[in-house]
DNA sequence: CTGTTAGCGCGTTCAT
DNA sequence: ATGAACGCGCTAACAG
């Protein structure tokens, strides 16, 4: 392994040349430079960057915090970061946490020990999160209402509201809910807007309408069980994901239900997946690329030291009508 | 920023014992023990790990390099290797290549800048792939036949050929294929299976039954058009991913087919999704996660300098028969 | 068990 | 335009 020395003794300059020669080859003389390249190239000298990085005292690096690096959502926001990062010469830190307060904490403690400069978190904050913000440059993405540091998220309330309210002017009256955990912020935004929008159509609020899942898409399936045991079902029910709302598709099928017209389906996110599953999937779009870029540029802004004009960004969402939907059928 | 110095004098000790403190707590007395975590407690110490690494030469850092970090199965072969990973306490850096070799080269590039200690490609080998084996430790994973670098992959072309051998042996006799890429190391082990499956049954290849994709849902759906125009369509199609198989299930049902009846469709690779879709998909399972763990845990052996006793390790890989494949209709 | 010393490879003064 | 010298924070000899 050649060092900045081994090429200066070749070359027969100082080191301190070389190393301009490196990065600001104009305060070099032609052949000053000419001798470095060429004892570069005979050497195959390449620079150690665990010495710049340690001298410079910057990582260049960032850190992904994912729930769980298989979830298509995820990886789109991850694209979406790993874009910007690449522009400004950044490295992105794969952080899967699984949903483990212990690994998320040792990933933190990449940032306390230098190893990387900031973080992006990719699930709504909870109190129990605990980023040491005041030792810890953090963006959050895919947060949620009162989320205490910069973040980027889209109106979960507001999304949910208008799905359900799409669902009533179909003509249902009883419309279900498959829901992420209870306690999940995302779950309880989502809650929220349906709940508003039941209110604002004076429909009274049937906790057994609410079926409790886990994001994922066996859940999906498993919660159909319950709706299909009722003796007054839904004719509609609102999925906290694409991925639940998949599984119910299956669900229900299995049972012989014909969809959309036995039960209208609804998903949330817009995975690419959504648009073609059978029946194809009314959802609510979000814009998980550019949510990833977002927070990759507020995160370098944090880094960089500027003050940024907001901390909250709230992107828009689009709701896609697909083929899952349709009015109830006539009793 | 405390540091070791600070601890020290803080400590009243020297850094080399708060050094040994922190790395070999046994060689240090129980009152110097104690000084040194007080110090560290009082001043919020954390040790400087882009230091320690300069001063080891090592980045305790792995890169994986992935074509796109958005596809279902990387995805889960990366969730393999992070567990390894983990373990041995190494970060893994992402390295989204977007097939540009651009991209790749950079990240290539970590590991001769010694950012990293190793790499694991996430894709077949192909010629022009360029991974310079000499200044760079390598490993591929999801490899095909004839990669001249150690791999973890599985049998693709017994794969194909069973799975062609189960549609005939189901009565069909014009097979289709929809596949990737011509050139895409898969596609060509795969073909070449499909192709010794119809050898044996003594079937004549026709050049008119295969379709080349991508590996992507659209051009599952666009083949489905090449499909529809022949006159003597196949009764069943061979699909080199389940992405593609998901998309041509879409486009079959658009077209009016029924499915399986009309048209059996297989997959290849096993994602979560194709238990879900309808018809659910016949597929090769691929043990993802265990190619992943497989690779890392060769790169941590080519890392730690120990000769690994193979170099090519073949994972087996189980057929799974669902609802997408019956035989053909009677005429 | 402890402290002193000498670098790791690089960038950056400050002279020349 | 160039070089000598220092130090970033830490570990690993060595000597005591």
């Amino acid at each position: 392994m050649a060092t900045i020395r081994d090429v200066s003794k070749e070359a027969g300059v100082s080191i301190a040349t070389v190393s301009r020669a490196l990065s600001a080859p104009e305060k070099v003389s032609k052949v000053g430079l000419k001798k470095v390249e060429d004892a570069i190239a005979k050497l195959h000298y390449k620079p150690n960057m665990l010495s710049q990085k340690f001298r410079n005292k910057t990582a260049n690096c960032i850190v992904v915090l994912v729930p769980d690096i298989s979830n298509l959502f995820f990886t789109t926001v991850i694209r979406g970061i790993e874009t910007v990062a690449q522009k400004k010469g950044f490295n992105v830190l794969l952080g899967d946490t699984r949903d483990s307060s212990t690994r998320e904490k040792n990933f933190i403690s990449l940032v306390e020990t230098r190893q990387a400069d900031g973080i992006i978190q990719l699930r709504p904050y909870t109190s129990d999160s605990a980023l040491p913000m005041e030792s810890v440059i953090a963006v959050n993405a895919s947060g949620c209402e009162n989320t205490p540091y910069p973040t980027v998220r889209i109106d979960n309330v507001t999304a949910a509201k208008d799905v359900t309210k799409y669902l009533l002017s179909l003509g249902h009256t009883r419309v279900g809910v498959i829901s992420g955990l209870h306690d999940n912020p995302h779950s309880v935004d989502r809650m929220k807007g349906y709940k508003q929008a039941l209110d604002e159509a004076n429909i009274p609020f049937d906790a057994a309408l609410i079926s409790e899942g886990d994001f994922t898409m066996w859940s999906g399936l498993n919660s159909t069980e319950h709706f299909m045991r009722m003796s007054d079902m839904p004719t509609a029910i609102l999925c906290m994901n694409d991925e639940m709302a998949i599984g119910a598709i299956k669900g229900f099928r299995r049972k012989g239900l014909k969809l959309p017209e036995d039960m209208s389906i609804t998903g949330f996110d817009d995975l690419e997946i959504s648009r073609y599953c059978e029946p194809s999937l009314t959802t609510v779009s979000q814009p998980a690329e550019k949510v990833g870029e977002k927070s990759a540029e507020l995160l370098f802004k944090l880094i960089e030291g500027v003050v940024p004009s907001q901390t909250e960004y709230i992107l828009p969402v689009e709701f896609v009508i697909r083929e899952s939907t349709t009015g109830p059928r006539k009793q």
